[in-house]
Parts: structure tokens; sequence; C-alpha cells
DNA sequence: TGTACATCAGTGAACGCGCGTTCACTGATGTAC
DNA sequence: TGTACATCAGTGAACGCGCGTTCACTGATGTAC
């Protein structure tokens, strides 16, 4: 097959070529600027394309089906959310596992509020009607790995305390999927730290969802700081120092 | 006004009094069907009225519009939450705290996995265009409220262990909102108490949310032990023993 | 108990709307000789 | 460099669909005398 070619056309790409990658650009940032007004369900092709000057029948040049284009804006927000934790892991290399661990939960809930919708597709209740395919499994991972980096690290470090015994209450039938997610994720710690970190991660996102879907309307005023307050808990529970 | 004439029905209904009932409750049935299959933002009137055997516009006599359906049963949810939480508490005033939080976390879990459409439409990402009515305020602390009430006991019992030094880490900016909520709540212990209440409860809903919203597939497969684990963590770090 | 009127549940047609998707087409861009 | 053909972006009309909501109506139920 003619499989070189993509190689030659990298270099000097055609002005067809250009013109399908802005439009099919276009195309994702006006979903995204729909999303954030109608939410995901309301989402419609002929909109999209209404709002880019095409007929509603051009768009599916670019974009199979409509469902087609959510999954690419899923997959989207699921890599923004994930470079952004990433590119701050990586700039807090030098600072202590705990100070990490908070600055990565702040760019997480940083992101979630800039974009709240981007948030409430890939965390909100699901689509109906729309099957998340497998394709977006690997950039959905991208944060969790980030976040579970610093505790590597700080184990590397030997700035991962470990609590004196073994706690007694972790369910047998649990340490297989313990086992598992300690080799998928090449972290090599006691089966209570991993929960604790799986602990840290639900409770994270729970209350930046918490925020973002309204829940803690008319309790909480002060959701930085008390979002803060949280994620230093978090660190200190998994036990970084 | 006649505003004695609703003490003497409600003794001796009409017939037309009791078809309404029945047939308004007919409806909110159908509704929570009907969300469960195709969620919030695609419920509507008249595929909920065809399901009835009505003709659409016959609903209008019992629902004004397809909002107040929706609050309806987003009321509805609430309460039915609320109630199955606070049974739990009442049945276990006898236990240990720890074991009474327990028990409740997993009333809210089992509640959210029978009903989990429910459960997305009062904790999934809001729905679209649609605004959630003062009215639902009240039945949405409920559960909250029963939740708290477990703390409370215990304080009252002496059973809350309170770590020895106050941690440094709470921002001053905190204690106005954390004071409101002592208030409200009318539990009186420090505010790190109060904030580690808030950490647990936002935990347990993040979790449950996990779970539901399929956050956790591909990771988890013991969901319930997983569950139980985190929700003893989460008594012990609050201080229930 | 019987009659006259008022209330109200349910009907069926109609309004205007936006949606996803298909299809035969025109005209511009790209490619091979 | 110039021409002939192939590719592909975008057009516009059309399909069938379901939605929320209104409205004038019929006929059953309830109420006052």
């Amino acid at each position: 097959m003619a499989d070189d070619e993509p190689v030659r056309r990298n270099v000097s790409k055609t002005a067809r070529e250009r013109a399908r990658e802005e439009i099919e650009a276009e195309i994702l940032r006006v979903g995204r600027e729909h999303l954030a007004e109608v939410g995901a369900a309301a989402l419609s092709l002929r909109a999209v394309a209404r709002d880019l000057g095409m007929v509603s029948s051009a768009v599916y040049r670019y974009v199979a089906n409509r469902d087609d284009l959510l999954t690419r804006l899923i997959d989207d927000a699921y890599n923004a959310l994930g470079a952004a934790v990433e590119d701050d892991v990586a700039s807090t290399r030098a600072a202590d596992p705990s100070d990490r661990w908070l600055s990565a939960a702040r760019a997480v809930r940083t992101w979630a509020l800039e974009r709240p919708h981007e948030y409430a597709l890939i965390f909100g209740s699901p689509v109906p009607g729309y099957a998340a395919p497998e394709s977006t499994t690997v950039s959905g991972t991208r944060t969790s790995l980030a976040l579970i980096s610093i505790v590597r690290d700080a184990a590397d470090d030997r700035r991962l305390r470990v609590r004196r015994r073994q706690e007694p209450d972790i369910d047998p039938s649990l340490r297989d999927d313990l086992e598992v997610l300690r080799d998928a994720i090449d972290l090599e710690v006691r089966d209570d730290v991993v929960v604790d970190v799986l602990i840290a991660w639900s409770q994270l996102f729970g209350l930046v969802s918490f925020e973002l879907f309204g829940q803690t309307r008319n309790v909480v005023t002060q959701h930085a700081e008390l979002f803060d307050a949280c994620a230093r808990r978090q660190g200190a529970h998994i036990g970084l120092s």
C-alpha cells in the first residue's frame, strides 16, 4: 500500500490537508463550546454546523456521526486534564511529596473549574444512549497515573511513611484487585497503601464533583480553602511527607 | 376561604380525588422508569403519557410541564435516599459508632445501586437547562443530617476520639464556614472534626459515583469489599470508635 | 331522593420546532502523464 | 508547463422522527338546592 505517503505529506502538506485539519479542529472547538452551553445530551451536529457556517450535511465529511464527535470530545477532555496534571507533577519533582500531592490536586480542581462541562462529560453521569468506546481508556488513565507517580517517587525517595501495623480490615477478596492494580501502576507498596491511594483518588474527584455539581451549595462558601485542607489530609493519609 | 374542606376530605375522599392521587403516582412511577431507561435529559412527557395509555395532553392535568415532573422526581429521589439512610441510622442506635457509619454508608451505596438513574439525577452532572428550585433543598439534606447524627451520637456518648493536637492546616477563612455548618447541624466539635466529616461525606459519595458512573471500570472488580474498606477508614478518620 | 349546574379528566387535532442522516449534485483541488 | 482525470469538500433538498405545549371539545363526576 502507499504507506510511505503520509511521511512525505507531513513535511509539505497540501492546501486541502491543511484546510481539513483546520476545519476538524474548528468542529471540535465549537463542539466544546456547545457542550459548555447545552450539555452532552443536547449536543447537536446541526447546531455545530450552523455555528461554523456550514450546511449540516457537510460536517459528515469530518465526523462519522454524533457519537463520533462525542467520543472525540471525551478523548480530548481526558487528554487535556491528563496533560495538565502531568505537567504539574513534572514541575514539582523537587518538592516535598505532600506538597506535590496538594499541587497536583489543585491542578485537577483548577482544570475542572475552567472547563466544567468537559469535566462533567468525563466524570459526571454517563450520557444516555452513548457507550464510551475502548479507545478512551488510555487517555482516561493519564491523570490517575500522574497522581500515582507522586506516590511512587515518594516511595523511591524513602519519603513514604508506612503505618507500623498492617491494618486488619482489608477483605482477602480485595487482594487480587490490589495485586492487579499494583502491577498495572508499578507501585511496590503494601496493600493498605494502595487502598489509601484509591481512597484519596476517589475523594479528590468526589470533592471536585460536589463543588462543580452544586452539592455543597448552601454549605460551603470557601471552596478553595476546604479543598486545600482536604487535599493536605489526603496526602497525609497516604503517608506522603 | 374554604380552608377547612381538605380536613373533611382526608377522611372521606371522593372517587375523583382517589383517582387523581393514583394517576399522579402512576405518572411518577412511569417517570422513574423512563428516567432509568433514557436518562433525565431525554425524559419526555409524551413518552410517559404513551406508557400510561393517555393522550399526551392529558398529563398536563397532573403536571405543569416537563420541569415540574423532573422536580418531583428529584424530590422523590432525595427523600427516598434520605429515608433509607435515616432508617438505617435509627436501626443501629445501639451499635458501635464505627459500625453505624459503615452500615449507613452501605445503605447509601445499596440504594444507589438499586436506583442508579435516580442517584445520577441527584448526584450526577446537572440536567442542562434545568434549574433545581429551592424546594429540593430540604429533602436534599436528609441524608447528610442522618450521617451527621451518627457523629453527634458518638460525641454525646463520649465515643468520639479526638486527635491530641489541633492540626495547623485549616485556613482561617474556613472557620466561618465551619462555624455556620456546626450551628446548622448542631454538632459541637472542633473544627478539624467538622473537616473530617466533610471529607468522609464527599469521599463516600465520590466512591459511589465512581462505581456507578464507571470510573473504576477496569480497575476494581470487588466494589463491595473496596467500599467497605474505605467506609471503615472514613469512620476511623472521623474518630468514631 | 331528584334535578340543574359546576367542576374537571381526558380527547384529538394542531402549532412550530429541531434533530440525525442520506443522497445526487456542483465545483474546486490534486495527481499523473 | 499543460491537459485529462480522479478525488474530495461543500450544497441543498428531502426523509421521517419525536418533542412540548395549546386549545376547543365531550362526557363523567360532584355539589347545592
